[in-house]
DNA sequence: CACTATGGTGAACGCTGTTTACTCTCACAA
DNA sequence: TTGTGAGAGTAAACAGCGTTCACCATAGTG
């Protein structure tokens, strides 16, 4: 570390952007993303809004930088998952990793819909939004390549690819490769990504209550299909 | 049909009605879901934004008048899918019907963001948000449910239930039973909802841009997939 | 000690939803 | 034909929002 001891005043500003996002946080919660705004976070620091102009450069800003913390925080959830059951076979601590995922978004809410929601220009921060194109997301998608690397380092990939000749599959996950390298098997990241987006399907619909006309208690089918997109990628 | 002819009023005011919703419905297409707001209607339409209360109660009166009729115009267009491809298998027509659900939404993200995007307290209408809690969303499931039903009642229900006991499942599913009734057995029901959630997982993450750090081009996951969950219901 | 960067204020601009009081006009009944 | 009342629209106002600007105090530094 060679951060160099924070003068005075480097540490007021710091503890003043914690409390401006410890604020709009509160207000997230209370209210949903639409209801982080820089006029009540003032009320409630005692400030006028204008002051918060000095340490965040514009609302959307602010939500930025909270989402990036949001990240990381639901990040070493997802990852401490993955050590409490660290002498289990890696695929079943991404099945931890996956419940700790849908545990975490379902005691967070209105931060899982600046997360993952639609992406409203005005409210939520655009072209940067969730997946790895920032560095927050990335972060939280390299703690499941690591454990899945754990295990295809074990059980090296058997086969099933999914109709795709490798040569599309690379095409396609141009972007995925630029980022995380080629650590894998094409079809292992195209099962990946189809996990991912089956995970995405059943959690967002369950915390916006999408699925309330249908079933009382999600879980049973969280389960099953957990179940089933892991042995799908054992295989 | 026992409409009595339309007073010369009633005529205007049904018209105003639609003028509104046709600048609502621009500006949601421009600006997002946020951007939808009374005095730019108003001033859309030579009026001020007062005038707008006399056709409807609020701002989130209109914007679940806009859901619905969005909801109706997915409806028809799912279902075009469907007796465009008439002579075919009903499973198969089902296939369609997912490819025109994902070409609708594709072509729409500000509309889809709005009908199945994160309810978000202020502009979203939140208790009868999509799920066919709202008769238009119940419309659309039946149609889906429709098309299902044929396929069974030519190809009974083989089995593969998804580790849950019957009784179990009827518990669990007690809202859908409420307003759709026990027209299919229970993992049926299972089935059709977990492909929902699979089919919604892929979509709303492709419009909303969530996949771009992974893939160009995500349509060939989504014919993979929906294959795979197409033949799942088969069985 | 002087000076400057930093943090904060108050007023203002333009935008938002909503309410109130008021006016005008058109349809309809006496 | 002449009221009359319902309906449609307006202007003004209130409260809230993000943001910018001019200004001021203070704390840290040369």
């Amino acid at each position: 570390m060679t951060t160099t001891t924070p003068s005075r005043r480097e540490r007021l500003r710091a503890e003043t952007v914690t409390e401006i996002k410890d604020a709009a946080r509160r207000l997230l919660v209370a209210g949903g993303p639409a209801a982080i705004s820089l006029r009540a976070i003032a009320r409630d620091l005692g400030m006028t809004a204008p002051a918060l102009y000095r340490y965040f450069a514009s609302l959307d800003a602010l939500v930025l930088a909270i989402v990036t913390d949001l990240f990381e925080d639901l990040r070493a959830t997802v990852a401490d998952a993955a050590t409490d059951h660290g002498d289990e076979e890696p695929l079943v601590r991404v099945g931890h990793m996956a419940r700790a995922f849908r545990r975490w978004s379902l005691d967070r809410p209105a931060e899982f819909a600046l997360m993952f929601g639609s992406p409203v220009p005005g409210i939520t921060p655009f072209a940067e939004q969730c997946g790895p194109f920032n560095d927050a997301g990335a972060r939280f998608g390299e703690t499941f390549f690591t454990v899945l690397g754990e295990h295809y380092a074990r059980h090296p990939f058997g086969g099933a690819a999914p109709d795709l000749p490798d040569p599309a599959l690379r095409e396609l996950f141009a972007p995925y490769l630029d980022t995380f390298g080629d650590r894998f098997p094409l079809p292992v990241i195209y099962l990946f990504v189809a996990a991912w987006t089956r995970l995405y399907g059943i959690v967002a619909m369950e915390v916006f209550g999408h699925l309330r006309w249908a079933m009382t208690d999600v879980e049973p089918l969280f389960e099953v299909e957990l179940a089933r997109m892991v042995s799908r990628m054992a295989r």
